[in-house]
DNA sequence: GAAAATCATTTGCCTAGACATATTACCCGC
DNA sequence: GCGGGTAATATGTCTAGGCAAATGATTTTC
């Protein structure tokens, strides 16, 4: 008799998968289910709880809880460091340093991450490997206001996203994902024929606010990323 | 004054993101946290439950409760039906159903869901415009074996999303994202160039360990899927 | 010294009861 | 029939206390 919410929890979500409980349906109170599982108010409460975090069910107060006519279904994606995504995979991981300048933040960037008043960005250019193919080409531009530090650190060994992890470790971001196709320099650092379609993520990160960084992360022809839930 | 563990929550929040307690730290215990927030240690247990649910921290008995060396940055993105996506932004959805065929099923589709003997499938082709602008191609096989009656529904009002999600509302599911080229096909029903650039999803879906649906959605060029974290 | 048994600490979960809050359902006056 | 106020109800959260389980630390035994 342990983590009784979990049996509860499950007999629950077995009867809205098997549709004695169809979308839509009104599910008994939380008074009635702790009498049925003869258990206390709580219990049953986060069993639902934690299905409506989910999205299996809908609660509302006064109204009760009912089955999602449509369940909202959240997909989920970690998003590793690269390195740990290549060598998770069993591949061998290598990085290279393309380029690497300090110029006035350009005004494209500086309207997507909210920067005001101009400054300097220190913007890097690196390829990751798995097993010696290219597998990502990174694009980055870090916001030296926020981290002047940047300027002295030796990108050549260290990539800039394993940095960034350690200096600034819980920042907010916001990531995005879509199709782009390959130009020249792409198809010249991938290899693959210009004009390939490519899965491309970009991601913003802020610290308390302050925008750190910008990264485009465009992937070897055929990437996938995939999840089951 | 309402919702304590919030409150709680956040104030731990703030100490980690600060650096108050670092990466590796150990916190106080939930005795002396629920001490000095003058509250029972139920509301701290969930507030510390929940922060260690976001990744946030890690949690182990008699070990204590630590803050991570490198948050787990989990990306959730809610998948949510082609019309309600549209409806939500405030345009107009319509719907088309430009072809439907009954048909053996084709090797690669059985390889890919697991189909053991051969059968039938349905194949649908329909397209879903937002405010008449096309939005998503969607390339749909049903299993007919597993669902007998969708030979005998009519898709031209319905769309097959929205029948599905009616008629086996919750099952397992595996979606996987990359970028394609359009070709002749999709360049007409989509309006862009062959040779474009697009986003494409794939989901393919059980219930109860059979294979239901597996389904190709090609969104319209410059398509991004985003979400903050 | 190494392995095994015991102890102590911390999180995990449960109960029973209480009050708060949102929202529906109903009744009433017009 | 309709608008507005009021009561009823289901969920949301808190408290105080208690037992369970995992596991790091310590001590005992061989």
């Amino acid at each position: 008799m342990k983590a009784a919410f979990r049996d509860v929890k499950e007999v629950i979500r077995t009867r809205i998968v098997d549709g004695d409980w169809g979308p839509g349906e009104l599910i008994p109170n939380e008074i009635d289910l702790a009498a049925e599982f003869q258990c206390a108010r709580a219990t049953v409460n986060r069993a639902v709880r934690e299905l409506a975090e989910e999205g299996l069910v809908e609660r509302k107060r006064k109204a009760g809880t009912r089955v999602r006519m449509s369940p909202v279904r959240r997909a989920q994606f970690e998003i590793p460091v690269v390195r740990e995504e290549i060598e998770a995979s069993g591949r061998m991981y290598r990085y290279a340093l393309v380029r690497r300048d300090l110029c006035d933040t350009p005004d494209w960037l500086r309207a997507r991450m909210g920067l005001g008043d101009r400054g300097q960005v220190l913007h890097l250019v690196c390829v990751h490997y798995a097993d010696n193919n290219p597998y990502q080409y990174e694009d980055r531009w870090i916001n030296l206001a926020a981290l002047p530090n940047a300027a002295d650190v030796d990108f050549s060994e260290t990539s800039p996203n394993e940095w960034l992890v350690e200096t600034v470790p819980f920042s907010d971001a916001e990531i995005s994902f879509s199709a782009t196709a390959s130009d020249e320099v792409l198809a010249s650092h991938l290899g693959c024929a210009v004009g390939n379609p490519l899965f491309l993520a970009e991601r913003s990160t802020w610290w308390r606010g302050e925008p750190i960084t910008y990264v485009r992360m465009v992937f070897q022809r055929g990437h996938r990323m995939t999840t089951r839930f």
